[in-house]
DNA sequence: GCCAACGTTGGC
DNA sequence: GCCAACGTTGGC
């Protein structure tokens, strides 16, 4: 069981976007870093949970709690001519992006990054690093537990 | 395989 | 809108 941060831009999907969807799951579509597919890829495991992080935002921060509901699987946007998120290189016996799909486990006050950057003990976090900008990171348990404290 | 140019991310 | 950071691309 591995804890995880995830970043979504709330004017592309918000907390409550996630809160209204059905089943309140939605598949992860649209990574295109190797990075991060890597991880969704290779280490993310059913119920894993995730730190739900809006970005790119007036007030960046942790909006909620989520678990991965299923393993990784072809993201299917690769294969859409018209999407935004289409990947000429990628075919369907050799899919180069994947995702996982995510539940909402719960919706949570806004833990504004400030607020995370105040906390000494996370310093840390990848998160927090100058010049981070992976969309996907992995949390340890002992932020996992602090963070979780906070909200 | 190197590396400069370019594009994107994301906080501020 | 600025700009630092850094991943990706493509010529060589």
């Amino acid at each position: 069981m591995r804890y995880w941060l995830m970043k979504s831009e709330p004017s592309e999907f918000s907390i409550d976007d996630f809160a209204d969807a059905p089943g309140k799951s939605t598949s992860w579509f649209g990574v295109r870093n190797y990075m991060a597919r890597n991880f969704m890829r290779d280490q993310m495991q059913l119920g894993d949970q995730a730190f739900f992080y809006h970005s790119s935002c007036a007030v960046p921060g942790i909006a909620g709690i989520v678990e991965i509901c299923k393993v990784a699987h072809p993201d299917l946007t690769q294969f859409d001519p018209e999407g935004k998120y289409f990947d000429p290189k990628a075919t369907a016996e050799k899919p180069r992006w994947f995702n996982v799909d995510v539940r909402l486990v719960k919706k949570t006050r806004l833990l504004p990054l400030s607020e995370l950057r105040a906390q000494p003990k996370l310093a840390g976090m990848q998160i927090l690093q100058r010049g981070n900008r992976l969309s996907i990171t992995p949390v340890d348990a002992a932020d996992w537990k602090l963070i979780t404290g906070l909200l």
